[in-house]
DNA sequence: CAACATTAAATGTTATGACATATATTAGGG
DNA sequence: CCCTAATATATGTCATAACATTTAATGTTG
């Protein structure tokens, strides 16, 4: 729907005005769709981030640091996403024996499981998108790289 | 700069892969400057988006139910965010005569202040999108209007 | 009108992002 | 080798989103 009637604003200032608030729209209208298919798995969409860049490593660790980096949203908080997850037995942790100041984080058998359940989700996911096609799922993938510089 | 880069990610399975990160990962890159911006102000971008809302209406008063209608993010916690307006002054809040339900919440003189003072902000916010061309905004505008569906 | 449903907010809880500060460990310079 | 700087995490605080529950007021129905 066009962006005007879903948040009832009658007009923007222009068009860099309306993508502003149309980027922040639709990242929300993504992560709500997203995280109702992750809860059927039990995990929020960061953890679930923080598990796929697990499962990349393995079987090697990753350091805290090298979560950070390449987590989607924000150089944020894995140290505490990273206990949560050690709650539900989905990642392991322990002291690196090379340097005592970094930790060894790997994902458990329990958390690679999850991670294959939520193939078939991956799918429902793709669903989302079908409004679009290929080509026009590039174009967009162009101009946003672009945009940001 | 491109997504793959950015993220230290070798590859997306296919561009609808692709789409969904990048629109999480510009959703960062935009609020994270927004941010910054409006930290000069000394309000939150959630509280500037409410502020918004009650200068459209002015000098009407806005119920929580309306505001919520109408943030751009999410639904949420409309109740508890006034309430930090009240405390620094830029909104008002009182019981609604003829249904003692609602709040009639309205933006103060001093909040009508700070949103002139944003003004000059928001020019300095538009540079952000100076890599892409007018044609090209409304060209991800309706892409993005199209991809929700 | 009394009992119950509905509605509007407020409140409580958990996970998170953003940010500052603290702590432990290692690295480097003299 | 000792002192200080840099590094890797951890921790504390605040604002928020998501969600459930509670409370107060109004509507509805028999």
């Amino acid at each position: 729907m066009k962006l005007e009637e879903e948040i009832k604003q009658k007009k923007f200032k222009n068009e860099y005005d309306k993508l502003a608030v149309n980027i922040i729209y639709t990242h929300g209208w993504l992560l709500n769709n997203y995280s109702s298919f992750l809860k059927q798995l039990g995990v929020t969409a960061s953890q679930y981030n923080i598990l796929r860049i697990l499962r990349g490593q393995h079987p090697n660790p990753a350091s805290i640091n090298l979560l950070k980096e390449r987590m989607i949203d924000k150089m944020s908080d894995a140290s505490r996403l990273v206990e949560r997850l050690k709650k539900k037995e989905l990642v392991e942790r322990e002291i690196c024996p090379s340097d005592r100041r970094q930790v060894d984080v790997k994902i458990t058998a329990k958390g690679l499981k999850l991670l294959q359940d939520s193939d078939n989700i991956e799918e429902q996911f793709e669903q989302l998108f079908k409004e679009i096609k290929p080509a026009e799922a590039k174009l967009l993938n162009d101009l946003l790289d672009r945009l940001r510089g």
